[in-house]
DNA sequence: CGGACCATTGACCATAGTCAACCGCCGTGG
DNA sequence: CCACGGCGGTTGACTATGGTCAATGGTCCG
């Protein structure tokens, strides 16, 4: 890409029309980038940012600190996202972000781009979009994490994690980056280490996915899905993303 | 209230300014009335709404659909919630929404709604921020089903309600309505019916609350944010709402 | 009175948590 | 070069929380 700042619009324009002069707006919008090391935080809970920030690199999730003392990551983004687009209208983060692996960012300061939502609402109104959809996908992590179980949490998450870095065109044919520990899983899927263990060894007995060190591998894509308990309705795509009949049909 | 929507007013003005405009352009806002019978849907799962839903009475409810039968229960609405404000930017619902009990609801249609918010964008704001205060209280969801015990889960639960409740203006000292059945209790917390009753049990030991026939009665709102490990500023409050004292320190 | 719905309780079972040992890999430093 | 330590993953034994199934009781209402 051209410009950095295309990744926003590319990222919009999976749900959203933009016009020229909506995408002239957002490659004119000033932006810096900035490099996170592993584990790296971009904002803390409690935070008041001034700047968006935009994923262009690696992965960044979203974590709620717990009293107890570990962490309960909430989301996982990955190119395009923005993981605190609420920080342009709520004053304090009540959750933190950090970086999983080495990624890059882009930051925008919000005056800028509120400003931009002004002179051009379309841009707006994609924003709000995209916050929007994160919203579905956090409910459907509730759904996830609260009535099924660890196998099936866990394949259901493989499926959103693939079928969205296809969108995000971060995906090559049947595999994709998944830079977490078995520990961050569970601090994802609200379980333990061991038993993240023993889930995945009952799912790779299945033949339809393969995950080790931080790659996540598809082998079978239909039955990954049934395993999942998958819908992607929630992701609320305009069209589907390239790439998923790869996997559709190949047999372990 | 003289407009059934100063409903919109009061409730955005609790994390938002409006100005007179604002505000006159809301009431102006044609709405229609509609009353639900318990366990009436407003919107189905895969519908397409032309008409935002604002509570006036009652209680609503967001679910998905599970497909081995049952539901989970995703968030509880009370007056002035809009439980549907995804509907003006998302073509379809990935979620259905129905009242618990006997509820009314004011229905605004995107129309005249989306037009609102072009011609005055602070609105557009304030239900913007709306439906951001929103995802927030996902977020907690996630962590509250995943991470905790289930009589902590309980008392998350009860916390969050009565805040909310104290917040739109619909608690009396130290109690509010909660229409749930226990079966519901379970499908929200993701937990079996038995569970729950044994949870009840426990939480009523400690004289912190009291929860029965669609009513919740705080005894002690100190011991009780302690067991539900409530921390209140995911709700992004502006200021703190009136009656947390009375309850405050009565001990049981 | 009978039925529907909800809550409660008990017995039993399954899933997942806890604790602990161990392995393999990798990078560091003697 | 090899020893060591750290980290992440795997496995096992035991425990505990919660699920399932089933029976019972209470309340409301027709």
């Amino acid at each position: 890409m051209r410009f950095p700042n295309d990744v926003v619009v590319r990222k919009l324009q999976e749900h959203s029309n933009l016009s020229d002069a909506d995408i002239e707006g957002i490659r004119r919008l000033p932006a810096r980038e900035r490099r996170l090391m592993p584990a790296e935080d971009v904002i803390r809970q409690g935070d008041r940012p001034t700047a968006a920030v935009v994923v262009l690199e690696g992965m960044l999730a979203r974590y709620h600190g717990r009293r107890a003392g570990g962490r309960q990551y909430l989301s996982l983004h990955i190119r395009g996202d923005m993981p605190d687009a609420q920080g342009l209208f709520l004053d304090r983060m009540d959750h933190g972000v950090c970086a999983l692996d080495h990624a890059t960012v882009l930051l925008l300061r919000h005056r800028e781009l509120v400003a931009l939502t002004t002179r051009r609402p379309s841009v707006g109104i994609a924003i709000w979009r995209e916050t929007l959809i994160d919203a579905a996908i956090f409910r459907e992590a509730i759904t996830n994490n609260s009535g099924r179980t660890l196998e099936t949490r866990l394949a259901h998450l493989f499926c959103e994690q693939y079928y969205r870095a296809l969108g995000s065109g971060c995906a090559e044919r049947g595999s994709t980056r998944l830079p977490l520990t078995q520990t961050q899983l569970g601090e994802l899927l609200g379980a333990s280490l061991p038993s993240i263990t023993r889930a995945m060894r009952a799912l790779r007995r299945t033949n339809a996915v393969e995950f080790r060190t931080g790659k996540l591998q598809i082998l079978n894509w239909v039955r990954l899905v049934e395993l999942g308990d998958f819908d992607r309705s929630y992701l609320h795509p305009r069209k589907l993303p390239r790439g998923l009949t790869d996997v559709t049909f190949r047999e372990g």
